[in-house]
DNA sequence: AGCGGCAATGTAATGGTATAACATAATGAT
DNA sequence: ATCATTATGTTATACCATTACATTGCCGCT
């Protein structure tokens, strides 16, 4: 099975209110922002938070945002591809995208100096769409 | 005196010796890293090193790596373009390109969605020339 | 020279992010 | 049922970055 649905089946019940903490807030949340959110539902230590985190990445369910320091859910089902986050400077709202062409350059890029490339962390920052119609 | 600034205003003591700790490491170095490094030359404090180094990254001298939490001295003269950096998993080597393409990638991908791009993170981890040979 | 403004620096304290180390409990296969 | 494995709980600590405020040194000015 290679669904959504059953990879969550799988979560353990850490791993499914980080998830659904970070769903339910609809933006990147930091570790200790989770955790604040979690107390009520017995969480009490970072490490809670991290080693859920760890778990949900590993299974492409979410992304964490390295120049953030936070974390934020998985929007499509491209867990294979490399994410492009939009990141808006205004409202910090973020945006996730796929983009072949993106993948492209970057191999080439790679190729050229002999660089064999495994992940990729692309964050764009600027102004959204509503931010820039606003 | 400080009619424009200049393409580059002088360093100070402080930024100069956190300049040339960088270029002889050769390797991005963490901040504590620094402090380290130049506690002989009389640095006590954390802010010590921060503060050169937001001044060195104004100047275009030094680049940030998000994903590394560490800085990096600014191999090439390109400073207004968007850096791309190649960072070994194996020997931690970093290499800096720019990229047209890549450049234009990010653009085309920005447009569709209406969103104006100002700054880009791109960090590429994968295996470096020397490591895929050895 | 002496004054005044300003940038750089010094120093201490704190805030924010992430992991190490070790103990305990739950799970599942044989 | 037992054992190995995985998940969890808990405490302490390491690592990264900033706030706040005092001080110094430089430069232009009168």
């Amino acid at each position: 099975m290679t669904t959504d649905a059953g990879a969550k089946s799988k979560l353990t019940r850490n791993q499914t209110l980080v998830l659904e903490a970070l769903a339910s807030a609809g933006q990147p949340l930091g570790a200790y922002s989770l955790l604040d959110l979690l107390r009520d539902q017995g969480f009490k230590a970072p490490l809670q938070v991290y080693r859920a985190l760890d778990q949900l990445i590993s299974e492409g369910l979410v992304h964490r945002l390295e120049s953030l320091n936070a974390w934020t859910i998985c929007c499509e089902n491209h867990h294979s591809e490399t994410p492009v986050f939009a990141i808006c400077n205004d409202c910090g709202n973020v945006a996730e995208h796929f983009d072949p062409q993106l993948t492209v350059s970057i191999a080439t890029l790679s190729a050229r100096s002999g660089f064999v490339p495994d992940r990729s962390v692309i964050e764009i920052y600027g102004q959204c769409d509503d931010c820039a119609a606003g």
